[in-house]
DNA sequence: TAAAAATATGAGTCGCGACTCATCTTGTCA
DNA sequence: TGACAAGATGAGTCGCGACTCATATTTTTA
């Protein structure tokens, strides 16, 4: 893997530049948001943009993988060093949260009907997540018959709610309380 | 209210083909639809379509509003003459599936920003709800604490995810059961 | 039933946004 | 430092989809 030729530094600058802008802009106008905002927002030409990511599709793929990198480094840290009880309940409300990031960009790629990535990234981030979850179950402090997917179909819902709907803070803290409730042991 | 002039025999039935036209088209395509093709599907030329509806987004309210229409019916009827202790999860579970009709256009439209409505319906749809949610909680069937925003928080959030995330029935089911296990008494 | 009014038609306009390419600029390396 | 290749530039092309309007058709009404 990128075995490809290293970048000349500017191109390597640029490349870093663009995906700032792009997951500021995307973040702010939705996955509609033009390329030429992201150029222009990274202090580039549009072909430029063009260059490193041919297609607008390549663009905000690039965007979702560093997300998605992120959320894993993120659930790697808990699982080595969190607390088995809780981590799992950090973890929760931490991807909800990354949602309102996610959120507006996934909805477009979703809507355009094709598949972003061979999975494998996503496999990761359920792996770790699995593994949260286990230790919490194994702690007691989350219900031992809930499943993975049933897990991760509660994190999508509430994400996705808090996008779409504008939630307040409170709102939003409240419902999530409400949500991992469920998850709790009787 | 509605005090417009009566339309044309054919210029009714017309209208009527564009909005079922309109609302299966959307709903299989999502709100990035042609008007073109809503036009096609109702077997009537584009400048009928404006003609009825001067913009896309007009288009968009009046199926909103229609499928709110339904909804509200639904709820008054389960107030009516529903058992107050399972009514309020059986209305849960119908706006859940609903969700995956207007899921796609609520989408779009919450990205292009505008407000739609001036919200009595939603108060009207709110209301209803509330009124379910009080009864079950007479019943003794919903936690007291539960409070209605939250509950529609939660209807939204999880009517979202089963739209965005494209869940089996199987896991709509069992999420919906997570879910609502949530706000039971304990 | 014939004029008048309402409605339907669909080719055409317009703007926008993704993407290209001929040309210019800059980093790299001997 | 010079020359060459990698990269940057941005005006221009292309397609698509929302919306218009002159003309044709249908319904209504007197």
């Amino acid at each position: 893997m990128t075995p490809d030729k290293p970048l000349r530094a500017d191109a390597r600058r640029n490349r870093a530049r663009i995906l700032a802008a792009a997951e500021e802009v995307f973040t702010e106008h939705g996955a509609a948001a033009s390329t030429e905002e992201v150029a222009a927002r990274a202090g580039v030409a549009i072909g430029t943009v063009f260059r490193h990511f041919p297609t607008k599709r390549d663009l905000l793929a690039a965007i979702m993988k560093e997300l998605r990198r992120r959320l894993i480094e993120r659930a790697g840290a808990l699982v080595a060093d969190g607390d088995p009880a809780t981590a799992f309940y950090d973890y929760f409300g931490f991807l909800v949260e990354s949602s309102a990031n996610i959120g507006p960009v996934i909805g477009l790629l979703a809507e355009e009907g094709t598949e972003i990535e061979p999975g494998d990234q996503i496999m990761a981030l359920a792996n770790a997540f699995g593994a949260l979850l286990e230790a919490a179950q194994r702690a007691g402090t989350v219900r031992p018959d809930a499943r993975l997917d049933e897990v991760m179909a509660l994190v999508a819902a509430t994400g996705h709610g808090a996008v779409a709907g504008a939630w307040s803070d409170d709102l939003r803290r409240r419902t999530v309380a409400l949500v991992t409730d469920a998850l709790r042991p009787r």
